[in-house]
DNA sequence: CCTCGTGTTTGGATCGATCCAAAAGTGTCG
DNA sequence: CGACACTTTTGGATCGATCCAAACACGAGG
């Protein structure tokens, strides 16, 4: 209760207080099986009374752990980076672990600022969802400075060089195609971003393979161009003003389908009906649009756990085999790509 | 380029590799004016040499400085504290400041675990939204710990004890009642939240003002409920079904105001025409919205900015006095809002 | 009684920087 | 030439924990 000395406490005025050395303080600062019942529970008492706090900083230098984590995402006002921190957090905060965070929007200087933050503060492992164009030798050097390194949702190079947890886009964008060829729908187009990064080039192999499948190879169209909802909607016009309109849209992510939702409505069409939307995240709003939207399901609370499990995974043992975990990202499917006229069939 | 030696290299092999004093090298790392500038240019040309990596956790053992900043959130999931981060990260990057974060999920709990953690690591400063219920003995308990801190967006107990950044949003929920009055609304009913927060309590106190002021106490009507997308919409339904029904809605942010358009489309009505919706936050997809949502724009980039330089200024100076930064909430009208049949008329 | 093994405890040495008071270098001026 | 002021450099001591080899305690077995 009473605010305490203001001299600060360390482990040689506990060892003094309970009548035991300082290395057997430091055992039991560590929770080490080595020391007796007693003992343990005499230091417990005398550093609760000195109001003692464990100063992992002195201890991070002899040790050379921090119980620290780096994480970089683009740009954390997304909310799927948003959720996918949430879901590190989460997992880290279960094991005592504290993530340290930075956005790079997408710049590779800023991404370069950080990872040297990151090594001089030694952080025991790095969460990186690569900036685009991030050269491979970038990765090779932060294994070369000893640090474990996780990619997320992107990798750079044609398949990830150490340990790497995404989704599993192509088969979602597969799973897509076919749903709306079944439907009857021939002229799919696909609203790429700009940048060619992982995640990118999986969506397109993706879409390449089952258009192929499908025979409708000739009638492939990849529209590039900016990922916001605004772009979205501006895209989606400019497409249905063409004269060889599309029937049925695949979008990068939800934003830019939401954005060609407002583009339908505007158009006075009608997205299910008129013209199929689907999306990539399936973010909590894509459930909520009207008509409801059909996505593609990333799960980034689940990936985000499972990027920081393995974290923790390769902080305990460095040398282990590199993993390279993929979720499955299903379709949901809802209004905006139904024919059928049975609308507004949302969930309460 | 090539791979260094594996050993260590620290401020002594640099010290020998450029024929000075490991003090002196400690200088030219802390960018002291105290060095020549031939012996600063040769330390750091052996520095770069052989691939130093400043060793953050050694200098704070010493300096008891760590050039870190604690940060808690309700829930880094949710947009607005997403845009929060951006403005700390953006902040604190370019001071060389590092974010730790964590969400507490309105837990005392977790917010109780994660300020533990802090103390440890010994954070320069903290940024804290308070969870819901935090007892201000917490505050003045990290005080106690002599670490900075800010409270931000919320602040426990009747004013903020320390410093504290937050928009004026019971200005705000006034302009906008004002706003509503000259239209010639009457009901205006106010969609608030559950808990009792600073956040909340302020949004209310401008409602009661603005409703007095405009002699319409009698018709003032507050509904508490939960303040998702979803409860949004069933709040609205259920507020349009009773025989006393509201022409106007303010809601306690944007995610419930978007769910009361949905609301309004699904039974057929027009926002702004037969009922208006005014949002709190005017986030993104408020200005997209269709009808395109009016909102008390909180700005929660530049709270994030304010607070990080708040918490790197109270970081240079403890002593100083402190400071309660209040940014202005202005109210951004659009067509959710007005009764003029002038609709869609959106910016491009 | 001595040896041995098992379970606990301990005293330096150490991690890699910063702090501080004092020493060394440099130039100016009477 | 020496005193003086000013700039630059320096060598311990120090921060607060961990590591490790060695010491200690104690009961069992020969």
């Amino acid at each position: 209760m009473g605010s305490t000395a203001r001299t600060r406490v360390t482990l040689k005025d506990i060892a003094a207080h309970a009548g035991v050395s300082r290395s057997t303080v430091s055992l039991v600062m560590q929770e080490s099986e080595l020391v007796a019942g007693a003992t343990r529970k005499r230091v417990q008492e005398a550093a609760a009374a000195l109001g003692y706090v464990y100063n992992r900083g002195a201890a991070t230098l002899r040790s050379s752990r921090t119980a620290t984590v780096g994480v970089v995402v683009h740009d954390i006002a997304n909310p799927f980076f948003g959720a996918l921190m949430a879901g590190i957090d989460e997992t880290l905060q279960a094991a005592d672990y504290i993530p340290f965070l930075a956005s790079s929007g997408d710049s590779l200087d800023r991404q370069a600022r950080f990872l040297a933050r990151m090594r001089e503060h030694r952080v025991d492992a790095l969460l990186l969802c690569p900036a685009e164009e991030t050269p491979a030798a970038s990765i090779e050097a932060i294994a070369d400075w000893g640090m474990p390194c996780i990619e997320v949702m992107r990798h750079v190079g044609k398949s990830p060089l150490g340990d790497y947890v995404g989704a599993d886009l192509r088969t979602g964008v597969i799973n897509a195609v076919r749903h709306l060829v079944i439907q009857g729908h021939r002229r799919i187009t696909l609203l790429a971003g700009i940048a060619d990064h992982s995640a990118d080039r999986e969506r397109l192999a993706g879409y390449r393979h089952a258009m192929h499948e499908a025979g409708l190879d000739d009638l492939s169209h990849v529209d590039r161009g900016p990922l916001t909802r605004c772009a979205g909607r501006e895209r989606t016009l400019a497409l249905l003003r063409g004269n060889t309109a599309p029937t049925a849209l695949i979008c990068h992510n939800d934003l830019v389908a939401l954005g060609a939702l407002l583009a339908l409505s505007h158009l006075g069409l009608r997205a299910g009906r008129d013209c199929a939307v689907i999306g990539v995240d399936d973010i909590e709003e894509a459930a909520l649009a009207e008509p409801a939207l059909s996505s593609i399901a990333t799960h980034p609370r689940a990936i985000g756990r499972n990027a920081a499990e393995l974290a923790l995974k390769r902080i305990a043992q460095p040398e282990g085999e590199r993993q390279r975990i993929v979720l499955e990202a299903p379709l949901v499917i809802r209004a905006s790509s139904r024919i059928s006229s049975a609308v507004a069939q949302e969930s309460t």
